[in-house]
DNA sequence: ACGTAAGCGAGACGGTACGTCCTGTCTTCAC
DNA sequence: GTGAAGACAGGACGTACCGTCTCGCTTACGT
């Protein structure tokens, strides 16, 4: 009854994730249907609905199998220079259209699908957000950021205004867009004046 | 050919509407189809399409009849008191199922059709933003705010990591949230330590 | 809900019915699918759906449809004559590969579902059945068949073999053979000896 | 390659004839699939299309082995009260919905497939068609039938009502329908009138 | 006696068809 | 003459079986 995952072919599975990219880079999400996937990976539909809840469930496996990218973040000493340098890049992954498809495609099925919301947390969004704060908490520890600074709340703080701003095209998603959220970032997390060591 | 505006049936256009916003409450977003919002108004098909682009417009129409908000700030004079405020009211409407269905739906449909993703911005999204913009001019002339702060990144600033916890659900979206992070954006606009009159 | 048949497109119901046998003459039983039908008939599988409970009715339908044939016996007269005419067009369309198909598949779908056998009974068998009563009835009359011969069982004497042979295959199915029957049918209901006019 | 009957299991023969027949007289013709036999007989399908060519030759084979009837007709010097007996007896099987089940489905795997009709041709009807046509040989040594008779077809005058009855549904399938037929048909064969003589 | 080749239960696989649902267009009928 | 009602072509959904194909496991030969 359940499938037993020792038997699964993992030719298939490639396949059908390989499939999945593929359509929702070159024909954009209206295109990613389970149908459409089946079809292209050479693949039954039953072999996808047997290890996958659903379309959501495809392509959160294909951007967590195929982008299992850089977690570490560079540490030059700079925090300002390396916080730049993971905004622009996140920036331009927004920019990508390829790269933001699967973005989009991912965040619909979030939306529409508590499960996978989870999961994506889990898997996609946490390992990304947890770099950034590792990094900040050297920082802290340097000295550089106050030591009461909510880091899990200035990792949002970050992130947030990208993807509010790229969700909602609320103005251009630039770098000079992300060196300002960094920089305002920052102005909220330096140690506050200590002038006469007051 | 093209519906004359003239002739257009208000009670229908409401029923319809309203329709929309019930089917989304009650039933979720994967019940709002074209046909049940036209069955449940008691109109035929037709006369959605002949007025709407589809489901997404439907629903956006639907938000903006339906919820025509305060867009007015609080100015206590306390920007801190007004800014938490309005970012607590913000998380009251992400809790509420209800108010939080419907921007789920909206922020499905936005990210699948450009089109309607700039009417979202330009008359959803940008009267809010822009009152708290207003708000923020008006500290920043009384000298509560650093003259050469970026209000519009300032707005993001404030909302970006509301809107991403929600979309991502990365932590509980709570009223301390919100004040923590209107902390933090004061801290990065609060006109810079002046001790000694530097 | 239910369908109205004022509204039903006569178009699309000739291209089913005509697709529908196509299908069964040229590629026999087995490729007559409702998608198959649908695709030959430039349909939507609703349509079909909507108007037929299911492939047998279709084909039900298709051959009620194209098959509305001679119903009147010949009456030359010669009641044995008549009737090895009759039998030997039963015997032809068994042999005709067409014709036998869509008589195959009828009955398929007759063995599977009771409420299209009876359809099948009222609207393709009984008057074909009646056709052959009403001759000989007519014979009765003449004083050429016994008074007291139960018609209706003579009927199902002179059908009765030839559908039992072409479904069973127990020999060839000529018209010898049909003459056969016949012949001993009439020997059964042919007025008993009255030499000396006991 | 070719399946070696020598090491084949018995026992799993026995689960995969007892299964199909369960299925058919409990759950219908529908629910008789290949997998529905494997699993109620603890068999891997495998099994099944390695000693069968599907599943019309399974339900012949579970047929022919459950149902190894008494071939012998009985003779009690009374022809007509042997004929119906015999007849009485077809009407009864076709009355039982459980022997009923089975005639249906083999009869519809039949129409689908020659070389099976060849087999329950030779292994199913033969046999029954003989042992009556036999009792009529007897009858006709004895003078109580004409010695011309056409025996196969006078058998088939006898089967062929029933089965076409039974089939079509046209009309009550009773006793005394039987017996009416074996009337008549033996009003068919009884030697000739010969009164003075003649 | 022991390896090896078969049959076996199990079930994943690529497919086909099912019957349902929805889309967006087109048609009809009643007001 | 508009608009409700809904039929239409099309197409994706998720399910059920098909017949084939591996898997390990057991079982019975043949050397």
């Amino acid at each position: 009854m359940t499938p037993q995952p020792a038997r699964r072919n993992e030719q298939s599975r490639r396949a059908i994730l390989t499939a999945a990219l593929e359509l929702l880079t070159e024909a954009g999400y209206s295109a990613v249907t389970i149908e459409a996937i089946a079809a292209r990976a050479g693949v039954g539909k039953q072999t996808i609905y047997r290890w996958w809840r659903g379309k959501g469930a495809v392509i959160l496996d294909a951007l967590a199998d195929n982008v299992p990218e850089v977690l570490a973040l560079p540490d030059t000493g700079d925090l300002r220079a390396d916080l730049r340098q993971v905004l622009r890049a996140t920036v331009a992954e927004f920019a990508d259209p390829r790269l933001s498809a699967t973005t989009r495609a991912i965040t619909i099925e979030t939306l529409a699908d508590d499960e996978l919301a989870d999961q994506v947390r889990d898997r996609l969004l946490r390992p990304q957000l947890n770099a950034v704060r590792t990094r900040l908490e050297v920082a802290r520890e340097a000295g550089q950021v106050r030591p009461d600074a909510p880091l899990d709340q200035v990792v949002e703080l970050l992130f947030g205004p990208l993807y509010h701003r790229w969700l909602l095209r609320n103005g251009p998603l630039t770098d000079d867009y992300a060196d300002g959220i960094v920089d305002l970032t920052l102005a909220a997390i330096t140690p506050p004046c200590t002038c006469l060591g007051i």
